[in-house]
DNA sequence: TTGTTGTTTCGTTGAATGACAATATGACTG
DNA sequence: CAGTCATATTGTCATTCAACGAAACAACAA
């Protein structure tokens, strides 16, 4: 669980690998798309819109999933950058990870630039 | 590829609320994402790079996979608006389409700021 | 016409995904 | 401690997807 090494994010890349000879996508940008490109997940992602903070049960009662699949399509949005999570109690409550989305936004943008 | 009603897109938006009546990405953009989800489609991508022009035989032959798996990942790129193609007598020439590839970027961009 | 070449479509196979119910874990309450 | 609530995980099934070879199709040459 513990999402530790993010990877690319802000603007470390130290000495080790220049970002020129990096050929594709970063693993968390290619999770960002795979989590995007499901309706489902899509769908999930604009109940956090206006910063709106939300419970498991709660994305699987408006969404008309059950709960284990909300349980599980917020896990990959999570491993896609796009929502982060908090516990309060027993409850754990997702919001949308602007600056996640704005990150795979950025890698995205600099891929598509390299082959388009 | 008539893509009627975009909804959003590049309209001035003059008065009227550019967020609220926006549910969902544009079919187009949700093939652009599937077809980037892929590593496979990824690869076929930086082939493209500079502006390149390949058959569908030279992608089959630079990326190790069968003609005909070449000719079907080539059509999910062009249905997500990532490339384009030409025949030319007997061969068909792929390249990337860098305005469809804008277009889905912008409509993203545009998503992901509604529900982030 | 027949043949050749490049591409697409068809049919199949194994792997990955989405959804659910059932169960396990974790966190609080009494 | 046992009990309960919210979430996570597991097991299973149906659907989808990537990849292939074979066959159909399209454009040209002889």
């Amino acid at each position: 669980m513990n999402d530790t090494a993010r990877g690319r994010s802000t603007g470390t890349t130290p000495a080790d690998r220049p970002i020129a000879a990096t050929p594709g996508l970063t693993p968390q940008t290619h999770e960002f798309l795979k989590a995007l490109g499901s309706p489902t997940r899509q769908r999930i992602m604009m109940l956090f819109a206006a910063g709106a903070e939300l419970s498991v049960g709660e994305v699987a009662e408006r969404t008309g999933i059950s709960q284990a699949t909300a349980s599980q399509q917020l896990t990959l949005l999570r491993r896609g950058g796009i929502v982060a999570s908090r516990r309060a109690g027993k409850t754990v409550f997702y919001r949308a990870d602007r600056d996640g989305a704005v990150a795979a936004l950025t890698d995205l943008q600099s891929y598509l630039s390299t082959c388009c």
